[in-house]
DNA sequence: CAAAAGCGGTGCGCAATTTGCACCGCTTCA
DNA sequence: TGAAGCGGTGCAAATTGCGCACCGCTTTTG
C-alpha cells in the first residue's frame, strides 16, 4: 500500500545498515533514498537515524517509530482483514508462537478444525521457547503466542492459563510404569534426558530437586528436542519429563506416561496470550477464542 | 505528513458527502480527487464509498476504514508526543470531555497544576453529557473522559471511579440550611430546579423517588446548565441538586450546601475513562494519572 | 602516511506521476 | 423535458521524483 512506503524505506534502511547498501536492495539510486528519508525525518520533525561514518544507525526516537511501523503494519492488516470479513470472504493468516508440547497433537487438530470452517485462513506455526515468544509478540512477528511459564513482561496479556503436571516418559517395560504416581526421588536413581533451563520444564524439575534434596538433575543426555527425547527413552531405557498435552496417552507410541507426584514437582502453567493493548486480525482473534474453548475443555 | 493524506482526502469527502465538494474545499479539480479516491479503493481492494446520484456515502467497508484513519492518526500524534518527549521538549495536546460539575473548580485547578510544570502542553476542555463523552472517546475526539454515571459502552475503560453523594443547594435563609443531613421527602414539598434525564444527578434522584415514594420529580424549572441551576436558587428560594466536586461549600457564592442522606437518595458515580485498548499521547496519559490521583485525595 | 574505498549529502537535467481542463453518460428535480 | 449536479475519463500541462555526477568527510588499507 501507497501510504505505507515510507516506512518500507526506513525498514530496508534499518536491515541494510546504510542508505546505500538499502537502495541497492530496493534497485534505486542512493541519491533518491536519501532524500526521501530526509524528507521524513523533516516530516516527523526529528532524526531517526544517527550518521555513522559507517553507515546509520537507529537512535532512540527511531526505535520508537520502528514500533510505530509494525504497529500500523499490524493495524492495516486487521482491517484488511475486517473489511474481508464484511465481504462474505473469510481469510485471512494466524501466526502463533508456541512452545513443542503444542506441535504434535493440540496444534495441528485445532488448525485444522478452524481451516475445516475456514478454508481461505492460512496459518504459521513458530516454534519459540518463552522468551522468543514474547519477543515474537512485541515485534509483531506473532498474533498468539502459547508457551510455559512466560517471563510475564509487561507486554504479555495472558488470555487463559492452564495447569500441566508433569508427567515421567520411559518405556513399558520400566519398573516405575507399574505405578500410577511417580515420586521425584525415584526418578533421580535412572539415568534421564531433559531439555536446558529455556524450557519451563526444565525450570520446575530443577526448583523441585534443589528445594527436597541435595542432589541436581544431571541428564545423561540433554536435548533441545522434545520429539527426540520421547524416541531416545525407548533405546536407553531412560526417563524424559513433558507436559500431557504433547503426549499420547494410549500407549501407542511405544512410550508410558505417568505423572510426577504434585507433592514433589509443581506442576507447570501453559499461558495462552497476546500483546497487550493489541486488537486482532479478524481471524487471529477468533482462531485465539478458539484455543481458549479447547484448553478449558482440556484441563476439565 | 506525507503518508496521511490519502486518510485526508477520505476525511475530507466524507465532511463533504460528495467528490466534487471535497475537492472544492481542498482546492484541487474534482477529476484529481476522483482518482485519489478511486486508487486508494483499487489499492485496499474493496470499494468504500457507496456511489448516489447526489454523491457518495460510506458503505461498511468504509466505516471500518474511517475508524482505522482515526485510530492512525491519534497514534501518530502519540508517537510524536514520545519522541518529543525524548528531546527533553514537553508538548503536546491533552482534549477531555467532562460533565458541568467538573468545570468550576476541579478541572481548572487541575489543568493549571499540570501546566505550571509543562507550559508546552495546551488543553481542550469539552462540555458532555454521559452518552456523547463516550462517543467523544470512540471516535478519538478526545482523549480522556470524565463522568457522572457513564452508559458502560464496551469501549469505555474505566480508570477510576469516585463515590459523589448529592447536594441540595439552596439559600442560607432556606430552613433546610439548619439541617446537617436532608432527607428526600423534605424536598418534594419545595419547588426545585434540576437538569433533565440526560445527567445523572437527576437519573439517580428520579430513581430513588420512584422507589421511595409516589410522587415525581417534578421541577419548576429545567435546565441543562448546572451554573444556571447554582444561580436560580438564589432568586426563588428553591433547591437545586448538584454533585459537591462541583460545589464551592464555603457559603462565599451565596448558596449553602447540604447533603441529601444516602438512606434515600444513592450517590453518584464519577467515572475518570479512556477508550478501551488505545494507547494514549504521553501527556494525555500524563494528565489522567494526575487526574486519577487528585480524584482519589479527593475521596478521601 | 598517502591512496583507496565507502559513507551521507547536493545540483541538475530528465522521466514518471499527478493534476487541470474539457467532456461523457447518468440520475434527479424543477 | 431541460437544467443542474453527480462520478468517471482522455489528453496535455505541471509537478514530483529519480538517476547521474560530484563534493566533503571518515575509515580502511597497502
Amino acid at each position: 500500500m501507497r501510504h505505507l512506503q515510507d516506512f518500507d524505506v526506513v525498514e530496508a534502511i534499518i536491515r541494510a545498515g546504510s542508505i546505500r547498501k538499502a537502495a541497492e536492495d530496493m534497485n534505486i539510486t542512493a541519491s533518491a533514498l536519501n532524500r526521501r528519508i530526509n524528507r521524513f525525518e523533516e516530516e516527523l520533525g526529528y532524526e531517526i537515524f544517527e550518521r555513522l561514518p559507517r553507515g546509520v544507525r537507529l537512535n532512540p526516537a527511531g526505535e520508537l517509530v520502528l514500533h510505530h511501523i509494525r504497529a500500523q503494519r499490524s493495524d492495516f492488516a486487521r482491517l484488511q482483514s475486517q473489511v474481508a470479513d464484511l465481504s462474505g470472504v473469510r481469510r485471512g493468516h494466524v501466526s502463533i508462537a508456541c512452545s513443542q508440547a503444542l506441535l504434535p497433537y493440540f496444534l495441528p487438530e485445532q488448525i485444522a478444525r478452524y481451516r475445516a470452517e475456514h478454508k481461505g485462513v492460512t496459518f504459521s506455526v513458530k516454534t519459540r521457547d518463552r522468551v522468543e515468544a514474547e519477543q515474537d509478540l512485541s515485534t509483531f512477528a506473532s498474533d498468539i503466542a502459547l508457551v510455559f511459564e512466560p517471563q510475564h513482561m509487561v507486554d504479555f496479556e495472558v488470555i487463559l492459563r492452564i495447569r500441566q503436571p508433569i508427567f515421567v516418559l520411559m518405556r513399558a517395560d520400566n519398573p516405575l510404569a507399574a505405578l500410577p504416581e511417580i515420586r521425584l526421588r525415584d526418578c533421580l536413581d535412572q539415568p534421564c534426558v531433559a531439555p536446558s533451563e529455556r524450557y519451563g520444564v526444565r525450570v520446575l524439575m530443577d526448583a523441585a530437586v534443589r528445594k527436597t534434596t541435595y542432589r541436581r538433575v544431571e541428564p545423561v543426555v540433554e536435548s533441545e528436542s522434545f520429539d527426540f527425547m520421547r524416541h531416545y527413552v525407548l533405546h536407553e531405557n531412560a526417563l524424559a519429563f513433558q507436559f500431557p498435552i504433547g503426549l499420547d496417552m494410549t500407549g501407542a507410541r511405544g512410550y508410558v506416561a505417568r505423572p510426577l507426584s504434585e507433592r514433589d514437582v509443581a506442576p507447570g502453567n501453559l499461558f495462552l496470550g497476546q500483546l497487550r493493548g493489541r486488537i486482532l486480525p479478524v481471524a487471529s482473534n477468533r482462531f485465539l477464542h478458539q484455543l481458549a474453548t479447547a484448553l478449558q475443555a482440556h484441563a476439565a
